[in-house]
DNA sequence: CGGATATTTGACGAATCTCAATAGGCGTGG
DNA sequence: CCACGCCTATTGAGATTCGTCAAATATCCG
């Protein structure tokens, strides 16, 4: 678990006696919005979604989980947001209080914590920039990007990356609708960027191009 | 200075010795996304502007900050966005290896910090929520109301509200052309929604209204 | 194979942007 | 104190990107 990277054998000990694990399928309601804040999660298999909707259903992904991530950092008295599973996602749930009463223990574990949510702010706002100015086709340049970057990171070939989410919640991420996500899939294929394979995987051609048709230089 | 809320006097001491006081004007450069962060800085008056630029030089305000507010809490290498003073703005520099030094002596001041990064990312995902799924008005709604609350939580009048950025600023915060904001004020106005009063102050008719508006209820 | 769901494609419309002109504010200096 | 000039805000007209609605196609899974 990437949290506990920080911890020897038997700090970690501590963790999995609090923790219970939990297997969550697609649109398996993970958190809501506004609930009592009682549980923190750390995924440990497949892809999870956050999400906030408005009143009439309309809906802004604000982040994807992988393997590894954690998910419910913020932690205020109730969650900001919502979660579900995309495809099946596997979990280890911890009671927060418990949860907070080993931070204490581990003053290490909250300064990564702290570090952990400045990498998240810092994303947070590179989507802000990406939501608010970048036009569609770099909105999804920047989105294949960064999934190749992740792939990269967890030593895979940044050039053929696993797009599991749907069009729909490619678009609420991105602030699109699905038509348009799908057309500039299109665009992109027929401009020779990406190849689309079986399986939900994109190919990457060029990333040199990809990364400046993200930022639209 | 709010993240000293949690300290004794003696302890407030060992921050004001590292600390440089220091004034920005108009377009006056604080930070520049890139460079590295040698230091964090606590805004003691006046209002400051967050932003990330592109290439062609689109601009996103990723936030506004005011008296009280802290500018560096996600502490990573290097700045991950430029900062530049709205009007006239005072604040309280610090070298950031000292003040990270204090933060070892003061636990409670991390915990204070990880509940500020907390709040950010909910602020953060708000807008995010905002940028991607809401329309101009609903936007502009939106942005009032927060100042609104921000005025009263600091004491003063929530229904008329100062909004000392230009409608340049407001749009690049919204992720909209100067002209939609000014356009979309006028509609408010026309609607009877809002009034525009000089000194670049707006009063708000019908609180519950506006926050209707705002999530296009 | 068949039904359900997701994706793609097309035609059209609407919200917002762009470009351009006008009006308003504010400070400076006569 | 007024006039000028600069900068910002407002308003207008037309263009464009993206959204909406609808239909066709593809994919998944039992």
């Amino acid at each position: 678990m990437s949290i506990c990277g920080v911890l020897d054998k038997d700090e970690i000990e501590e963790f999995v006696k609090i923790l219970t694990r939990q297997t969550c399928t697609a649109h398996d309601p993970i958190i809501d919005e506004g609930e009592p804040a009682d549980f923190v999660f750390n995924v440990t298999g497949g892809a999870v979604k956050l999400f906030k909707l408005l009143p009439d259903g309309r809906r802004q992904i604000t982040g994807f989980l992988f393997e590894g991530d954690f998910l419910g950092i913020a932690m205020n008295d109730t969650y900001s947001y919502s979660a579900e599973a995309v495809g099946d996602a596997h979990m280890c749930r911890f009671n927060r209080r418990k949860f907070e009463a080993l931070l204490d223990r581990f003053p290490k574990l909250e300064r990564r914590l702290l570090g952990m949510a400045s990498n998240e702010l810092a994303q947070a706002q590179d989507q802000m920039l990406l939501l608010g100015r970048k036009t569609a086709r770099e909105k999804l340049c920047t989105f294949l990007l960064s999934l190749s970057r992740r792939s990269e990171k967890r030593g895979y070939d940044p050039s053929v990356i696993s797009v599991p989410m749907s069009r729909n919640d490619i678009g609420d991420y991105l602030g699109l609708t699905t038509e348009t996500v799908s057309r500039t899939f299109t665009n992109l294929k027929k401009d020779g960027v990406i190849r689309l394979l079986e399986g939900n995987r994109v190919k990457i051609n060029d990333a040199e191009q990809l990364q400046d048709l993200a930022e639209g230089a």
